[in-house]
DNA sequence: CCCGTTTA
DNA sequence: TAAACGGGG
C-alpha cells in the first residue's frame, strides 16, 4: 500500500491545465520517478538504457513529460526528494520491497511461460529508484532549470510544509498523505495521463488533473485536521498498520462519535499504536527543512545536450528542442510571471 | 510516458 | 478522423 486510503470520503474536483496555468507545485519526486520507471518501457517491458546499460526511462520522462508541463502549461514544479525515512516507516518499506520482489519473480515466470501481457503487468511494479536514478534525475532537473530539494525525512511532508507556508500553490502527488501533513491543496494527476472523451467538438485528449482542498474537505466532514489524522491512524498509514475492518467510512463515524483516538473503545484503541502521538506527530509536526532556498536557475541547454546526448545517447535535436523550449519559457516567465515561485 | 506515422 | 503501431535510449 502506498499512502493513506481516504478516497471514499474526500471531495475532489476536476480541474484543467488551463486553470492551473502559471501555478507552482511541490512535486513528490519519488512518486514521479516511480511512475516513469513503471510506464516508460519498451514493448518487451524492459527499461530504456544508454549504451552502458544505465537506466534512462526516468530521464525520458523528465525531458518529455515534465518539460511539457513547464513549456506548454507553464506549471512551475519544485521536485522534493525523500530524505532519510522515519524509522516507523520501515515496515512499509519492507512490505513494498517484498511486493517488488514478488512481482520480479512473477515477471520472470511469465517470461518463461511466454505470457507477455502478464509479464508486462508485473514488470511495471519492479522499477527501483536507485541512487543512480536519483542522482541522474537531480542532475537533469538542475540542467533543465527546475528547482529541487531534498527533505529531511518524508518528501511529502516537506512538500506539504512548503505549500502550507505559501511558497508553492499546491502539492503535486497522488497520495492523500499530504493532506494529513497539512497541505492546503493537493493536485493529483499532474503527472499521469488522463483521457477525456468529448463526444462532439474537441478531438484532443486533454489531461484531467484534480484538486483536493483540505479546508473544504475538513468542513464537509465536520472534523479537524487532527481528527483526520486520527482517522488515518484507524485506516492505516505508512507509519502504522491501522485497524482490521475499519476503512474511511467507519473510521469517520468513530471519529465523529468519540472525537479523539484516546476515547475509542478499548477493542479498537488496542489495535492502534501504544504511543499515539509518536505517529500523530509525524503528520502534525514533521521534521522539515525550514530554510531552503529555491533560487531560480535558468536551463542550461548545452549542459542538457552534453549530458543526455553525449553521455546518454539521446537524439540531439530532440534534446535541443526541449532545451530551447525551456529557455524560451524561462525568458518569458522572467518578464511575465516574475519569480519561479510566487 | 509522448510523439510521429501508418492504417482502417 | 481516429485508432493502432513503432520508436525513443
Amino acid at each position: 500500500m502506498l499512502g493513506v486510503l481516504l478516497t471514499p470520503i474526500l471531495k475532489r474536483e476536476q480541474t484543467s491545465f488551463k486553470a492551473l496555468y502559471g501555478k507552482s507545485f511541490a512535486v513528490d519526486a519519488s512518486i514521479e520517478l516511480h511512475q516513469f520507471l513503471a510506464l516508460i518501457r519498451k514493448p518487451d517491458g524492459s527499461l530504456f538504457t544508454d549504451p552502458k546499460g544505465r537506466v534512462t526511462s526516468h530521464l525520458i520522462g523528465l525531458l518529455t513529460r515534465t518539460s511539457r508541463l513547464v513549456i506548454e502549461y507553464k506549471l512551475r514544479p519544485v521536485f522534493v526528494f525523500d530524505g532519510r525515512p522515519n524509522p516507523l516507516k520501515s515496515a512499509t518499506i519492507e512490505a513494498r520491497r517484498k511486493v517488488q520482489q514478488k512481482a520480479q519473480t512473477e515477471y520472470l515466470q511469465a517470461i518463461t511461460a511466454r505470457d507477455y501481457s502478464k509479464a508486462w503487468s508485473k514488470v511495471v511494479m519492479t522499477g527501483r529508484v536507485t541512487g543512480e536514478v536519483l542522482a541522474d534525475a537531480k542532475k537533469l532537473l538542475s540542467l533543465m532549470g527546475i528547482p529541487w530539494l531534498e527533505a529531511l525525512e518524508d518528501g511529502e511532508a516537506q512538500a506539504s510544509f512548503m505549500a502550507a507556508k505559501g511558497d508553492v500553490w499546491a502539492v503535486g502527488s497522488k497520495d492523500y498523505d499530504c493532506l494529513l501533513f497539512g497541505a492546503p491543496i493537493l493536485a493529483r494527476y499532474l503527472t499521469l495521463t488522463g483521457r477525456e472523451y468529448l463526444p462532439s467538438k474537441r478531438t484532443s485528449r486533454p489531461l484531467i488533473p484534480e484538486l483536493v482542498n483540505l479546508a473544504d474537505n475538513l468542513q464537509a466532514l465536520g472534523i479537524s485536521r487532527e481528527q483526520l489524522v486520527d482517522l488515518a491512524l484507524l485506516v492505516g498509514t505508512d507509519f502504522n498498520e491501522g485497524v482490521m475492518g475499519i476503512g474511511p467510512k467507519r473510521g469517520l463515524a468513530l471519529i465523529r462519535k468519540y472525537g479523539v483516538a484516546e476515547e475509542f473503545p478499548e477493542e479498537i484503541r488496542s489495535h492502534l499504536p501504544e504511543n499515539l502521538d509518536s505517529v500523530r506527530n509525524i503528520f502534525l509536526h514533521p521534521r522539515v527543512l525550514e530554510n531552503y532556498s529555491l533560487k531560480k536557475r535558468g536551463p542550461d541547454p548545452d549542459g542538457m545536450v552534453e549530458f543526455l546526448s553525449e553521455e546518454r545517447a539521446f537524439k540531439r535535436d530532440r534534446v535541443q528542442k526541449v532545451a530551447d523550449g525551456l529557455a524560451e519559457s524561462q525568458s518569458k516567465s522572467d518578464s511575465q510571471l516574475g519569480q519561479w515561485l510566487a
